[in-house]
DNA sequence: AAGGTATTTAGATAAATATCTAATTATCAA
DNA sequence: TTGATAATTAGATATTTATCTAAATACCTT
């Protein structure tokens, strides 16, 4: 849960999840949409890879990134936990 | 919202919402569930009310921390925006 | 093969952050 | 009022992080 939450702690990235929520596109087209230089912008596709909130495949020289929604399933179940007063007390947090 | 992310950010932090969770605390109770300092939790429990995940409310010597669920909501939303492929598109991040 | 474009990696730097000790403030209890 | 306890604030430090430029890698096109 670190890494994803991490993750989603940077203005940047979370603009980048939601470009990719649209549709998949490919570094270049994402780089245009964010006042950062092409390395900063690896940097931070990578932090969302390793969260495993974005995918991606290469395509010839390109290289495409889309969401990895179910990844998400896991952040709503810990606020539900964290919300239901009542209940199984949620699981570990890390 | 970037409050909130951030905040969610760190482990401490979360571990200390989930203690919340499970009933409101003074801060020296809060204390002994989390290998640091008194000065360092008071910086944290600064940032969790700065970004309105928990209040808190002077009695006498003690002050007691609860947390307050209605700012979840804004993060289910957000995170059902970037989810839920067609629909509204969600609205400003920051 | 040679040159061009897309992306990532390396290395450096400045800013943000988590942590600590020590000092301060506020309240309680004799 | 004095001494003890609870919590926060101040100031310092080490780590992490976001960013950049420059270099490297990978693939395409001619």
């Amino acid at each position: 849960m670190n890494n994803i939450f991490k993750a989603l702690a940077d203005p940047n990235r979370r603009k980048i999840l939601k470009l990719l929520r649209e549709k998949d596109m490919f570094v270049g087209d994402i780089l245009e949409n964010l006042n950062i230089t092409g390395a900063s912008l690896s940097h931070h596709l990578q932090i969302l890879k390793n969260a495993d909130l974005v995918l991606s495949e290469k395509k010839g020289q390109y290289v495409e990134y889309s969401l990895n929604t179910t990844v998400f399933q896991d952040v709503l179940k810990w606020i539900y936990d964290i919300t239901d007063k009542d209940d199984p007390k949620g699981g570990k947090d890390e």
